[in-house]
DNA sequence: GTCTATATCCCGATAGAC
DNA sequence: GTCTATCGGGATATAGAC
């Protein structure tokens, strides 16, 4: 093992705690106030230190919102079991959708708020997104194994669906309480039932 | 008329300047890289003079956003005709909803996204919000006129479903192209009768 | 009461020393 | 890989001119 003295001039491993102190700070006190200023001085470095390992406040917050979209698909997998039938299932992922974002209301707008050139110059985020994406089309694919065309539409709407209870819970003008939470979770399920049982109105012509 | 120099030392009416001025660089550049200091700039006057008329910035975004909701409720109801059915009104108005945010992805990011506590300091803003919310829950009484008790569960799940497909156009990982925004307005109309025609699914209980 | 002038503090970012 | 030094910019507070 590496000789470690006190203050070592070399930090053990500056990235990784940079991206955990981040993550941490973020969802104490949201992005809009979180500084590399001061997650550096937390650390005991300088100001300086963070930009030898990410070119800019940006590249940080990238890297944290990667980590928190693969959480995010934990959750979203840990939510739902493989064995049920794909309606329940997707219910379950709904639900999970909006409890993640109610758990972690910083890191899930981090997400979603990153700008786009941001999650244009990481095509890291895009694909860790389209892994939480594919895990609701698949369950919907499940479900219209007879109808392949009327997958696509439902699946947008199931996680429209899911998206917007989440987001109005954390973005929305009211602080939400857990009875709070546990209705839009529920809701969130019951209408993504609602969605799959009026879904011929999806269809595109109609 | 008032007699106006070159350099008057009084602005005419800096607020109203104010907030006209930061709509109009947020609407531009995004909230994230709109100053203060620039819009005192770019007026002729002071870093120092806005504060004479907002408390900090907050303050003046909380205004900005203020107007914003005005003009989204504007849209909602140019969107639907009053004498169309109730279910064709709630899907013209899920739509509005959608091309509100696509048309002006700035300002509807910054009502939903200016900080539980700034919300919570203006309660203005709380009402403005409440009166969107009024309008889809007016369709939706009207449409559940025999049934009271199911109209609050369709009425969130409309409303969820139009902000999800709305935010996902303006935060998602893609940016769009206009045929994105159509696709998604028209979604979110399908959608919103797609949940009307699976509503018994929305029951608390079930 | 409205704005200017000034001054402080914090932050993001860069350059060059060790 | 980290530190020191430094620059530019932004948010505010205060004092004073009008």
């Amino acid at each position: 093992m590496p000789n470690r003295r006190r203050k070592p001039y070399h930090h053990g491993d500056l990235r990784a705690a940079l991206i955990d102190g981040a993550a941490t700070l973020i969802a104490e006190r949201g992005e809009r106030r979180f500084s590399l200023a001061e997650l550096s001085r937390s650390l005991g470095v300088t100001a300086a230190a963070p930009y030898r390992h990410f070119a800019d406040r940006d590249e940080l917050l990238a890297a944290v919102a990667l980590r928190a979209l693969q959480a995010f698909a934990d959750a979203l997998a840990a939510g739902s079991s493989e064995s049920d039938p794909p309606e329940q299932k997707l219910a379950a992922m709904a639900a999970a959708y909006v409890r993640f974002a109610a758990g972690q209301p910083a890191l899930f707008g981090l997400v979603f708020g990153l700008g786009v050139d941001t999650k244009q110059r990481y095509p890291e985020l895009r694909q860790a997104y389209q892994n939480v994406e594919a895990m609701l089309e698949a369950g919907v694919a499940e479900l219209c194994a007879d109808d392949p065309d009327a997958a696509a539409p439902l699946g947008d709407a199931i996680e429209a669906t899911a998206h917007g209870y989440a987001a109005l819970l954390t973005d929305g003008p009211e602080t939400p309480v857990p009875a709070d939470i546990d209705r839009a979770a529920a809701q969130a399920g019951n209408a993504t039932r609602a969605l799959i049982q009026g879904r011929t109105a999806l269809r595109p012509t109609d």
